[in-house]
DNA sequence: TTTGCATATGTAAGCGCTTACACTCGCATT
DNA sequence: AATGCGAGTGTAAGCGCTTACATATGCAAA
């Protein structure tokens, strides 16, 4: 800690194998280039020095990184870890290697880190959702770096995108909801400044209520950060509202997690005095009591198949294909018939 | 996406500007060196040519990337992931960018991202646990590279780490178990191998077992991965042996909560019938029911303070310092006593 | 006016790699 | 014996930056 250390480079193993730094080079990456008899002499100096290659030097030379970076708003959230895990599992078995920042939910922290990771070097880029500003859409066409948008899904084809339609998805939870007999529904959302994801999720509640013939100023709803306790303040403020509602639909699993923890601490029953259901269907969901009815997301499968897409884009510069996951509705005891 | 733009370099923006490379770098990095006429210049240049630097030519040249690496086990463990969101958010503060890979609980894989980091250019490094093979701590101390361990305590200074004694700390809840009047306890621990923090915390139990005069061969253990799942069903398991325990040690709070869960399907009635610890103290620790008692570990500090203590070493090349956490006993519902 | 010094800028040598191109062999073909 | 060719290796030119050193400029002090 020091003094600097040497650090072994080409050079260093060229000299000790006695052959040029090409050909270590090649021992490096194109085996095949060279004969047996040099490789194992180079493979022994490389050995003997504790030679590593360094990355800078090589993507500099290389112009190739086989790096991707990905920009989640949180890893505390644990479905984008969950989904992370998976793309990066896939890209280590495909050679990639993923560089990960998280940017707090801040478009303005996102733009920089995205130009940092493409600074880096990046390949490719994975990136939340889909609204963000134009000019940072722009720059990364410009660069030609292939990006995927992820737990997100869009028709428009402009950008790749592998995920599910929010939307949809939650219309279909909400129109079942309305279909089982409630008429007053709440709504405890994420915040939706900022989170495509959130906005579009609430708006499938609202597409659902509004084509039931409701009005919308009939529809209370509490924004909310993501996190237990924050869904548990929400529903004891809903709860002394004028009109109790039969049902608390949540923004995700985290929120409705809150709910039924303070709904039995106030002395309620779950679902027989209200229902409660959760969109993402995080492992917890069928473990909480009652279980949870909620949206079931493919989480790793996402991860997954964002890893190809994007390693196709960048090995075949293919063109953008987006991919839409199949997500269903997963009824379990929180949500009961009227 | 079909042909490659160019990427505008130092260069291009020296011309632009109409002054040297030398200069557009100090304005990038040295400003004060720089005239304000010249300044703004040259940031107009920046500006319109959409420059970005290029981070590997940067660190090549600089020798420094203000860049740290961290692996940790999972991205999927709730508690690394807040550790590791406050670590980030600390490092960005400082200036300092962040690289995460997880190695999926495998020593080789862990060494082979080490080396991974190491070659990037990362200026420090943030391992979890202290467990691992002598050659990979001589690689990074012949490289002088700065590490801390966290979520270990290591009194042996060898290695600066930031975190808590797992086993004093699991000794203490097993103790106050038993003086609570348990005498039958089960435990239901995370995979011990490869995993120091496991295995501190079981062996906390078996010391304070051994303490109080029991054998061994009385403590039925399950070893099972992190998930709630397996607690669950390992729960099952335990509950069916010959000798029923009135208390069930986990060693972590995903694991009690499958327990929790599966007991209550079960017929069982936590904590009369049974009682439950866990460990981490994760947010629904609280609101799980019963309420979980567990051992309160700071995660956020923890990620916090292992960032200043990095950033230290790295800057001041300041001596290796370890810090001991707090962590302490959270007492809820689930544990009764007997 | 000369000298000295601080400030602002330019020149150019790397940083550790990859790779196009040139070169040298040995061997099979004519 | 002359020729061609492919396999193996070496030479050297960058990749896009930083920075030690050299140079130029302006202004205060002598």
């Amino acid at each position: 800690m020091h003094e600097t250390p040497h650090i072994p480079t080409l050079d260093d193993v060229a000299n000790a194998a006695g052959v040029s730094t090409a050909t270590v080079s090649r021992c490096l990456n194109e085996k095949q280039k060279v004969s047996p008899k040099t490789l194992s002499k180079v493979m022994e100096a490389v050995e003997s020095l504790g030679y590593t290659p360094n990355f800078n030097a090589r993507a500099m030379a290389a112009k190739q990184s086989h790096t991707i970076g990905a920009i989640i708003p949180t890893m505390e959230n644990a479905i984008f870890a969950r989904g992370l895990q998976a793309f990066q599992e896939k890209l280590l078995a495909e050679g990639y290697n993923l560089l990960v920042s998280s940017s707090a939910y801040q478009p303005k922290l996102e733009a920089q880190q995205i130009r940092e990771l493409v600074a880096r070097g990046a390949d490719g880029l994975l990136l939340i959702g889909y609204e963000r500003d134009e000019a940072v859409y722009e720059y990364l066409a410009r660069r030609g770096i292939p990006t995927v948008l992820a737990w997100a899904w869009i028709p428009d084809s402009k950008h790749a995108s592998v995920g599910f339609d929010n939307r949809a998805a939650m219309r279909l939870l909400a129109d079942k909801v309305i279909d089982m007999g409630h008429r007053r529904i709440a709504v405890i959302s994420g915040i939706v400044d900022g989170n495509d994801r959130a906005a579009e999720r609430l708006a499938g509640i609202q597409d659902s209520w509004q084509a039931h013939g409701f009005d919308l100023h009939d529809l209370p709803i509490i924004q909310t950060p993501y996190e237990i306790e924050n869904g548990a303040a929400a529903f004891e403020q809903l709860i002394h509202a004028d009109v109790k509602p039969t049902v608390i639909m949540c923004g995700n699993d985290v929120l409705a997690t809150g709910v039924i923890s303070r709904a039995r601490d106030l002395g309620f029953n779950v679902p027989n005095d209200i229902s409660v259901t959760g969109f993402d269907d995080i492992e917890l969901a069928k473990h909480v009591y009652p279980a949870l009815t909620t949206v079931h997301v493919p989480h790793r499968q996402m991860g997954r198949v964002a890893a190809e897409s994007l390693i196709d884009m960048i090995e075949n510069r293919g063109e953008k294909v987006s991919h839409q996951l199949d997500v269903f509705i997963e009824m379990r005891a929180s949500l009961q018939r009227l």
